[in-house]
DNA sequence: GCTGACTGGTTGATACGTCAACCAGGAGCT
DNA sequence: AGCTCCTGGTTGACGTATCAACCAGTCAGC
């Protein structure tokens, strides 16, 4: 069945469907989130992060991994959130390259918008599946995300952690 | 259970692997296709629903309609790709407005990179979910999408369609 | 036929993401 | 010590997305 690449109507329906839930579930949040807090998806990971993190600080190779955003990604959009007040940099004891932290402007909007943000998916996501659904859904999502992991590495299996 | 909006810890996780698969889908996707057929996602979109057009052409609003997107994102891209050769304008009989069309090395560009997209869909969607998966995955996407679009059109359900 | 609102499209400003080039500080070698 | 390479971060350029302002036809009401 799969000798052609392409998709037959009812694979299509589903690849279209799943988009089509997909622009409009960020769009929403993010559109809110906007609009509410004036804080951006990438604001809001950031500042989530920071203040998961112990005393609100991380280095920036930390932060790159929690994101898992490009080096470069993460350095403009830190440069546009210090410009704005939301997080500062200071020289760390532990490492070379100065920390990132939650500035009291930021931790303010992240403890203004979570609560929304959370609402949100439940509502507009968790709440509509329920548990069940919920469950056999993300298990779904983690097999394709295997998947995707497995083609960029296709490396041998019996070897250690890559890190 | 949701009085309070935050996520438990079994939500969490769910909402975090669609992230995740998401996330690392789309990237995967549209690096391709960059890579290999110097296409952003965007103009995919836009040539594939022109090529699906009667005569490769569309006035701009049925093109909007048909992408969802915002005018004037419509238009700035519209614009780049009309530079790049892509797409054309020229005025239309039945419109007040010029449609866009296909243009040759648009039609060639959509060929080329049509099965190629195919088969990452097909590879690292749907195949890893297999039929029953797929469907049951897809009516989830549903569902949510139609909780979206509930909450956007709050109106009384019996009236026409707003348009 | 004029006026004013409405619709649909364009434009400019700005924020965002990616790529490639660059730069600084270590680590390992000699 | 001096070289080189490597890692991790920054920068600039450019394509992209969004918002708000603007503009051009069209149509309703007079």
């Amino acid at each position: 069945m799969s000798d052609e690449p392409w998709l037959n109507e009812a694979e299509q329906r589903a690849w279209r469907s799943y988009l089509h839930m997909q622009r409009l579930l960020a769009a929403r949040l993010s559109s809110r989130m906007q609009r509410d807090f004036d804080l951006s998806a990438a604001d809001y990971e950031v500042l989530v992060n920071l203040s998961e993190a112990a005393r609100g600080r991380m280095g920036p190779g930390e932060l790159a991994e929690a994101t898992q955003w490009e080096k470069s990604r993460l350095s403009h959009h830190l440069t546009r959130m210090e410009r704005r007040g939301l997080v500062g940099r200071e020289p760390s004891r532990t490492g070379r390259y100065p920390d990132v932290l939650l500035t009291d402007a930021g931790r303010a909007a992240i403890r203004r918008a979570a609560p929304a943000h959370a609402g949100d998916v439940r509502a507009l996501f968790v709440d509509v599946l329920g548990p069940r659904r919920l469950a056999r859904f993300a298990e779904d999502c983690r097999a394709v995300t295997a998947a995707l992991e497995a083609e960029r590495q296709p490396r041998d299996p019996a070897a250690g952690p890559g890190g």
